[in-house]
DNA sequence: GAAATAGTGTCTGTTAGACAATATTTC
DNA sequence: GAAATATTGTCTAACAGACACTATTTC
C-alpha cells in the first residue's frame, strides 16, 4: 500500500517512480507528504481509466513532458489505504522540466529522505530493475536527449550502474552492436570535440540472456 | 480486465496461469466459462486480504498441494469487469493432483481452447515469461519431483522451450553449475539406471544476464 | 548378446576483459 | 606547444556450441 497523493479514499491507484540523471547523478521525483516525509507521486484510478492511461496522467502532472519510457513496474498491498497500487517505473531525459507550480522535488538516489508508507521498497525494487534493465536491454538512451557522445552515453552507464566502465571495451560493443548510429554532428568542447550519435530503437534492442542451462 | 470466476462484481482480482509438465507436454489449468469457452481461473480480492493470500487461496481451491512457485506476473486492466486483476503465474509439479470435485482442466498450451476476455493475452505473456525465465534462473526445477535424473531435466527443458538441445553440453553445464547434487538413488528401467539428483535451492538460482553494454 | 538408455571428452570459434598509445581540438 | 578530451587495437582466458563413442543395465 503506497502512499498516494490527494485521493486517500481509492481502493486503486498508481504510483509513479520517475528516473532522471541531473547534475551527475541519478535522481528521483517526489512529491511533498505528511510532516517531513515525502512520497511517491500517485493517483487514485479514474473509472474507466486504463492503468498506464492514469500513470501517464499522474506523469503529466509532475514534469512537462508528453512522451516518456513508462514501464509497470509492481503491484503492491492488498491491505491499506489505497488497498492496491500498481507502481510504474519512469524514465526521462534530463532536458524534462518539472511540471510549473508543481511540489515534487528531485533528489539523488543516493541521498533520499525519508519516505512514507512502503515508498522506499518500491524505489530500491525500482532501482535494481533500472541497473538489470541496462545491462540487458536499451532503456539507458531514454535517459538521454536525442544526441549524445560515446563518453556521455557511458557516463551515463558509470552513473546508474555506479561503476567504472572500460572505455575501449564500451565502445566497441555499443558500436558493434549497431544500436547507436552517428548523426554527423560534433560536440565542442575544451579538448578533442566528440562525434555525436543517435539511438535507433529499429535495432534489436534486447539481448538474449545467456543461457543457466542451454 | 481478465475474466474471473465466480465472483462478477469486484473491483480487484488476482488471476493465477498454472502450468505444470503432464504426459510429456506443458499443461495449463483452465476453469470452465459460459458456452465452450474456457477461463484463468480466478477470484476477486477480499477486504483486508494481501494479493499473494487471494492467489494462494484461488490454488488452494484448485489443487491438492499447498507449497508452489508464485510470482506475480503482470496487472491487466483498469476498464471492464473486474477493473483489475494481478495476473500470478504458478508453477508446480507433475505430482500435484487438482482438487476433488474441481471442474478446472488441463490443456496442452500446444492446444488450447478458446479463452475468454484477454485470457489469451495473459497466457501468451506468461509462456513467453516462463520460457525466457527458464534460460536464466533456476524456475525449471519447480516443475519436477525432488528427485530426478539428468535426462528427465533435460527433456523437461526440451519440452517447455519447445527445441532439442544437446545432451553433452546440457549435462556439463548442469553439473559444473553446482545448482544439483547427486542423491545416491538411481532410476531403474529398461537401460541403464539414471542417477537421480536434487536441486540446491541456497545455490544461486539467478546468472547474470549478458551485458549489451558493460 | 541384443536392445535400451545413461554417461563421458575434445576441439574450435567467439567473446569478455585487461591493457596504453595516438589524434584532434582549444587556449 | 601545453592542456584537455576523443579515439583506436591487441592479446588472453573463458565459454558456447558442435560432435561420437563407451558404459551399464534388462530381457
Amino acid at each position: 500500500m503506497p502512499p498516494t497523493q490527494n485521493l486517500p479514499g481509492r481502493e486503486l491507484a498508481v504510483t509513479v517512480v520517475l528516473f532522471s540523471l541531473r547534475e551527475e547523478a541519478l535522481q528521483v521525483l517526489l512529491a511533498p507528504g505528511s510532516g517531513a516525509s515525502w512520497l511517491l507521486p500517485g493517483q487514485g484510478l479514474r473509472a474507466g481509466e486504463a492503468l498506464e492511461e492514469a500513470a501517464n496522467r499522474v506523469l503529466t502532472g509532475l514534469i512537462d513532458r508528453r512522451e516518456a519510457y513508462l514501464e509497470q513496474l509492481y503491484t503492491y498491498g492488498g491491505t491499506g489505504r489505497p488497498a492496491v497500487s500498481v507502481a510504474y517505473f519512469v524514465l526521462v531525459p534530463a532536458e524534462a522540466q518539472p511540471a510549473p507550480g508543481g511540489t515534487a522535488r528531485w533528489f539523488p538516489v543516493a541521498a533520499l529522505p525519508g519516505l512514507a508508507g512502503d515508498g522506499a521498497e518500491i524505489l530500491t525494487y525500482a532501482l535494481r530493475r533500472l541497473r538489470y534493465k541496462l545491462e540487458y536491454s536499451a532503456v539507458g538512451f531514454q535517459l538521454l536527449p536525442g544526441e549524445f557522445s560515446l563518453p556521455e552515453l557511458q557516463h551515463t552507464y558509470e552513473i546508474i550502474l555506479d561503476e567504472r566502465l572500460d572505455k575501449r571495451n564500451f565502445r566497441r560493443r555499443m558500436l558493434q552492436s549497431g544500436i547507436i548510429e552517428p548523426t554527423g554532428h560534433r560536440r565542442l568542447g575544451e579538448g578533442r570535440p566528440a562525434r555525436l550519435y543517435r539511438y535507433r530503437p529499429d535495432a534489436v534492442a534486447e539481448v538474449k540472456a545467456r543461457r543457466l542451462f542451454p
